[in-house]
This record gives structure tokens, sequence and C-alpha cells, in this order.
RNA sequence: GUGGGCGUAGCUCAGUUGGUUAGAGCGCCAGGUUGUGGCCCUGGAGGCCGGGGGUUCAAAUCCCCUCGUUCACCCCA
């Protein structure tokens, strides 16, 4: 080992390494799959983008811009940021290039990595991977709804268990408003009732004093008014809508007051996929519908709903309750030369074999049998093929099933179609 | 940004009240007489005990600082 410094990888940005790469592909087939039936697209949109775009897209006032992004000035002098999320750069590609010229309903989704300077812990890592999906152009439950549906079944296709769904409703950006105010009042009211952090929530985070731990705040909690029941007839409606259609579905879901979207942009139906698999960042999808953003990015008004899912939360779920690894052994053969003149016949061997698109594997140098078949068995071939002085001479090659521990002489010539066929 | 836990071999960890050449299991490599893997046996490589400073005759062990990591808070996917 050298004895120069390491170097290694920024806090919070790690790598997904072979091992963990099956539970990666399975997530990305599942996405192309079951989002494809539903009608979305894929778009790919840069990892960096104008500072202003997250600023007001996000929100000014939200942590996320204020304290989490990965912003800097570039050589030109401009303001960049690493994307935090996905949606606004979605949303301004939408604007753009005039995607809503194309159909009044648009349907994307999108994945890749987001970065956010938090302090990482169980579920979070500065540099994450989200796929998320957005259906612009309507305004109606029965989207939302089609897209709760469409992550059931997508959690049901990955095989996720004891997944559990939470869905709210948080009015209009008027209804809400006007909650938050009659909120504020009643809790300025109480404020020494409250504990510190309550106290400090009054003014930036209202909702989130009712998921406040503190015992005299939960108990305070119970007489004020809940923002699903301030909510106008219409508004009501739209979520007994939304609430419906999801049973229709058999999708099953329960109703969580307190479901708040940290980032500005949200209104009306909010919802969020949890797993306890996870530890204490236990959401691993959020979403909700955002009626307003595409026009505050300078857009064309237009009504869109869409989601995001943590792919590495999704892994966690995936690993915690994985079943047992198969060690069986893979279709291919090790290749394994006993001397120089075999070994190089192998080699050929090899590239042949490859050419016809059977998988092989050899050493690169010649070793002993013993070093040649342990690798081949530690690598879990189904066979080996073994070439001595005695195959040379006959150009056969003395192919073993590893499994069953059988083996025969097998023409050069035919071993390819053995392969194909017996494996 | 705040708080707690943990940094000893590639991995998981032992290491007694400070006391000779710092250990185990797994993994890796090589052998166990002629050309046969897994199981078993033998051997080998691999550690400035995260880094720096201090206390001491003596520090992996005690103290301080620092870096890293992990969990939690905040917040979020």
């Amino acid at each position: 080992m050298s004895k120069k410094k390491k170097i290694q990888s920024i806090t919070g940005m790690s790598d997904i390494l072979p091992d963990e790469i099956p539970y990666w592909q399975k997530i990305e087939e599942a996405t192309k799959e079951v989002f494809g039936r539903y009608g979305f697209s894929e778009i790919r949109t840069p990892l960096l983008e104008d500072t202003a775009l997250f600023a007001r897209g996000i929100g000014e006032g939200t942590q996320v811009v204020q304290k989490e992004m990965y912003t800097f000035e570039d050589r030109g002098g401009d303001m960049v940021t690493l994307r935090p999320e996905g949606t606004a750069s979605v949303v301004r590609s939408y604007i753009q290039n005039s995607l809503y010229a194309k159909d009044a309903i648009t349907k994307l989704y999108y994945k890749g990595p987001m970065f956010r300077y938090e302090r990482p812990q169980k579920g979070r890592l500065r540099q994450f991977h989200q796929i998320g999906a957005e259906l612009m152009g309507v305004d109606s439950p029965l989207a939302d709804a089609e897209l709760v549906i469409m992550l059931a079944r997508w959690v049901q296709c990955l095989g996720l268990k004891d997944v559990v769904l939470q869905v709210n409703s948080l009015g209009t950006v008027a209804e809400r408003a006007a909650y938050l105010q009659d909120l504020t009042k009643q809790l300025e009211a109480k404020r020494d009732e409250l504990c510190e952090e309550c106290q400090e929530r009054i003014t930036k985070n209202h909702l989130r004093v009712f998921d406040c731990k503190n015992r005299s705040c939960q108990a305070l909690c119970k007489g004020f008014p809940k923002l699903l029941d301030s909510l106008g007839e219409e508004s009501k409606a739209e979520f007994n809508v939304f609430c419906d259609t999801l049973k229709e579905a058999k999708v099953e879901f329960s109703i969580n007051p307190l479901i708040v979207r940290g980032l500005d942009y949200y209104e009306k139906t909010a919802f969020e996929f949890t797993c306890d698999a996870l530890g204490s960042q236990n959401a691993f999808v959020g979403g909700g519908r955002y009626n307003n953003l595409v026009e505050e990015l300078g857009g064309p008004a237009t009504p869109a709903v869409g989601f995001g899912i943590g792919c590495e939360r999704v892994v966690l779920i995936m690993q915690a309750q994985k079943a047992e690894q198969d060690a069986s052994f893979q279709d291919g053969i090790y290749l394994i030369g006993l001397d120089e003149n075999s070994f190089t016949l192998c080699r050929r061997l090899l590239q042949d074999l490859r050419d016809q698109g059977v998988f092989a594997e050899m050493d690169y140098n010649v070793k002993s049998m013993k070093s040649q078949m342990r690798r081949a068995n530690k690598l879990r071939f189904k066979y080996a093929g073994i070439v001595g002085e005695e195959e040379c001479k006959n150009n056969t090659v003395l192919l073993k099933n590893l499994e069953s521990g059988e083996q025969e002489a097998v023409n050069v010539g035919d071993l390819g179609m053995s392969l194909v066929s017996g494996g």
C-alpha cells in the first residue's frame, strides 16, 4: 500500500459499487416499464442551472434554497447551482422548448443525481438520486390519482413490502394563506405555552407545530384548526374525488393532515410513501400538485402535478427486504490452459466464444490448474474448459460442468454450439 | 448549523489496571507429489492502531486538538 495520502470521495457523495448495481438496474427497469405504460416520456436536463431558477422556483424562504444549495460563480461570473431537485429544471425546459405547444397535456419523467449540502445520515446524502415525474396541463384530481396509482403499481413491481401511503390536501394558495393567518393568530395567543422550538415555528414553519414531539405542544395542537377541515367546498370535493379514485384502483392509503411539502410551489394534493425500514428519513416518495410554478417561471399558466422518488432510500428498502441470494452457477465458461501452448489456444478460443455471444473468461497468465479451477469456481462459472497437451493434440477441450462435476471431451469447433444449446 | 456514537489488516472486530516482535475470523495469494474447483489442512502477504500535539521511563490504551465516519435534530427524497 502506498504511503501517499489517500484521496477519498467528498463527504456525502458515495460510490455505487457493482454489488449494489442490480438494485439500481431493477429500479430503472421498473420505472421505464411502469411509467411508460402510463404515457410518460423521459427527459434529461443539465445538472447545472442558473441559480435564479431554483431561487424562484423552489422559494427564496425555503431551507433548501437558503442553506443547502451548491451554488458558485462560474468562470464567466454567472451564479450557477447544482440542481437540488428536478421539477424546476423540467419546468424550465418545458417552457424553453415550448413543449406545451405539442399537446395540452405533457407527461415527463427524469432520473439522475441531485445535490444538497446537508449533514449526511441514513437515507440522506449530499449527492443523491431521484426519479421524478411531472404531469403538466391538467388541473384534475384524476391526474393526481393517476400518478399515485402509477406509483403504487411501481412499488408493487419492485416488490417493496410494508409501504404506507399518506395523502393530504393543502388547499389552494388562497385557502392556505387564510388558514395560516388564522393558525398564526391562535398560535400567538398560546405562545407562552409552546416549547421554544415551536415558538420559532410560528414565524417560520407554522404547520410543523403539529408534529412537535413535545407533549404540551401536542395537547395544544388538538385545539387548533386543521388545514384539511378549513378547505373550501371545491377543494374538499376535489380531494374526495382523488381519494375515491385511489380506492377504485384498490390503492390503500391513509389521510394524514400533517403531510406538508417543504417546497413552496405545492398546493392542493400532497402525498408521501413511507417505509419503516428506512429509519428516521422514512419517506421515499414525496409529491403533490403545483399549479403556479410554470407561470412563476415565465411560462403560460399551466397546472401540474408531480413527485420525486429518493432512489437511495428505495435501495435501502430493497436491501433490508431482500430474499436470500442464490449462489447458483451462471451460464458461461472459464477456460483453463495448462501450459504455454494450451494457454495460447485458450486465448484464441476465448475470443471465438465471446464473438459467438458466450460469456467466457480466463486468466492472463499460465497458473497452476488448482489456481485456475479455484477462480472458475469462485466466479461461479457453470463450465470450465480445460486444455492441456492431450487436448491440444486432439483439438478438443475437456468441458467440465462445475455444478454436476461431469466432464467430457468436446471438439474445439463444437464448443460454442454445445454451450449455447446445453447452457 | 446543533448533539451523541465510532475510527486497530481488504471486511467484521478482539486487545485485560498504560508494559517486549499488535491478534482472531472471513477474504486474498500459494501449497497439500504427475492434469481437477467447492469442504478440509498448511503457509504467506497485508497495520506508523485516522492525523497532530501533550502526560509518562513507557501510549492502540490517558488528556487536548483536528480530520473522517455514523446516527439523530433541523429539514427533506
